[in-house]
RNA sequence: GUUCCCAUCGUCUAGAGGCCUAGGACAUUACCCUUUCACGGUAAGUACCGGGGUUCGAAUCCCCGUGGGAACGCCA
């Protein structure tokens, strides 16, 4: 049996931080077997569900590089399908028609609240024999219910969870149609996985209680019961729930917070599920490794601060040329062109060590294309008197050194050397001329990327005339 | 209220009865490297929620308690 999974998230928003993580789980459960990844689209909410949302469901997937193969499908294109299980199973008898109102329903509710009951449906339409119904009333529309067994227990092995029962009696009658004949998510989930022929569940544990309800469903469809794994929640970093109000971002606000997507991968790979010690992996590694047997079940807290740890490993490890293509991006949106600057690939070979996250990088980088104005507090500590007149010497020195690494390191020494300085007091004076701050990369290999021209213009720029 | 789930360093986790005086990683601290800031390297501190069992032996199994969470929709 090929293994047939699928990530099927509401598009009522973006695609945050726990549905990536379940997505990715799906998808490496699907590769990892040889199988099939289906992407649906659980669309039935008419009121809340847009476009817009979808379009950003698949820009996270897109950036994620979780690609699927069949899907994406729609709920609401498949109302024809639901529309005729549902008749056919008002005819074998395992749904009915139930004709009472909402505000009946929210006034039962209420008085079983009221009685610290835990509320549900009082089954006052469900047919049993020797039981008489009322007429259906006129002029009221009817919604169809599931008759769900009465007793007995539905269990399954959950593949994160290990063994889960529910009591039959626990479980009321719940709607599969709605007044206006839609269907609800229950009753097309269930149609879903069986027609998609879903062979493993892999979703979040709010949905631990949907389950017994969902698998009654199928047997009722004379359907397989696939395997469930259910994934605990994801706190922030406060350890509060994460939630529109509270915390949820949008994968895509990693991209423009300077996240490469194969960390944010790894990190949410490491975030509840584990292979040994094992801490920096591909996603090829990952996929190869992936198993349900090594998933966590208790909920897990997110950690910024090690995400930015394998933000920065993975930016040590790219590709200068590909670094380059986001910097310039980043920049770009800042106003500010490369064009006629350095090699930009040769800067970032200067900063990548140093840099947590992209956007660092670009304004690390951004004094090499804009000549640096450093501020007052800046220029009165550190182009001192005795500084300026070190860079003057240097200045000269400068003119004339052969523009390469070793020399340029051997001017500055030298420099410092014939007027009594230690280095730090022409090396930091020179960062500030050249690029307005007194921290840098070598300042040998700065200048040799900064290039001559560049230099002396900058040396003259703070050196009185 | 009812049902269900969860419980190892601050955080993510290893751990499937003896290999655990509990391992790794992030973070923290110290030191080293160094022309600055970083990077990197080395080291240190910090945890099995509590109580009962089972067993020769329990972080690991069972029960109870406590704490946290989820669900109880004509939302998904």
């Amino acid at each position: 049996m090929t293994v047939r999974t699928r990530f099927a998230p509401s598009p009522t928003g973006f695609l945050h931080i726990g549905g990536a993580r379940t997505a990715l789980f799906s998808w490496a459960y699907a590769r990892h077997h040889g199988g099939t990844f289906i992407l649906r689209i659980e669309d039935t909410d008419v009121e809340r569900s847009t476009p817009e949302a979808v379009q950003a469901i698949l820009d996270g997937m897109q950036w994620l590089g979780l690609g699927h193969d069949e899907g994406p499908f729609y709920q609401m294109q498949r109302m024809d399908r639901y529309k005729q299980v549902i008749s056919e199973m008002l005819l074998a008898g395992s749904a009915y028609r139930c004709y009472m109102t909402k505000d009946e329903l929210d006034a039962l509710r209420a008085e079983q609240e009221a009685r610290k009951q835990k509320p549900r449906y009082d089954g006052r339409w469900r047919p049993e024999t020797g039981k008489t119904l009322p007429p259906p009333p006129d002029g009221i529309p009817y919604v169809v219910r599931f008759r769900n067994p009465a007793t007995g227990v539905v269990a399954w092995d959950d593949k994160v969870k290990g063994r889960i029962e529910f009591a039959n009696s626990e479980l009321d009658d719940f709607i599969i149609s709605r007044a206006d004949g839609t269907p609800t998510y229950n009753f097309c989930v269930v149609v879903d996985d069986r027609d998609m022929a879903i062979t493993h569940v892999i979703r979040g544990d709010d949905h631990v209680n949907n389950t017994p309800r969902q698998i009654n469903l199928l047997q009722a469809l004379g359907a397989p019961v696939p395997q469930y794994a259910h994934l605990s929640m994801i706190l922030g970093d406060d350890g509060q729930k994460l939630s529109k109000r509270h915390g949820a971002v949008s994968v895509m606000q990693y991209d423009d917070d300077g996240y490469l997507p194969e960390a944010v991968l790894n990190y949410l790979a490491r975030l509840g599920w584990s292979h040994g010690d094992d801490e920096i992996f591909s996603m090829e590694q990952f996929v190869e490794w992936f198993d349900l047997d090594h998933i966590t079940a208790s909920a897990a807290q997110f950690n910024t601060e090690k995400l930015n740890w394998l933000n920065a490993h993975y930016i040590k490890q790219a590709d200068l040329h590909r670094l380059g293509d986001e910097v310039t991006q980043r920049l770009a949106r800042q106003g500010v062109s490369i064009a006629g600057g350095p090699e930009i690939t040769a800067v970032l070979a200067l900063y990548r060590d140093r840099a947590g996250n992209l956007n660092e990088l670009a304004d690390a980088v951004h004094p090499f294309y804009v000549m640096p104005h450093p501020g007052e507090e800046i220029r009165a500590q550190h182009l001192t008197e005795v500084a300026l007149n070190a860079l003057l010497a240097l200045r000269q020195r400068l003119s004339t050194t052969p523009w390469q690494t070793a020399e340029l390191g051997q001017a500055v020494k030298q420099t410092a050397a014939e007027l009594g300085l230690k280095m730090p007091h022409v090396a930091i004076p020179l960062r500030v001329a050249l690029l307005g701050l007194p921290q840098s990369p070598a300042i040998d290999a700065v200048l040799e990327v900064l290039g001559r021209e560049r230099v002396l213009t900058r040396l003259d720029a703070v050196l009185p005339c």
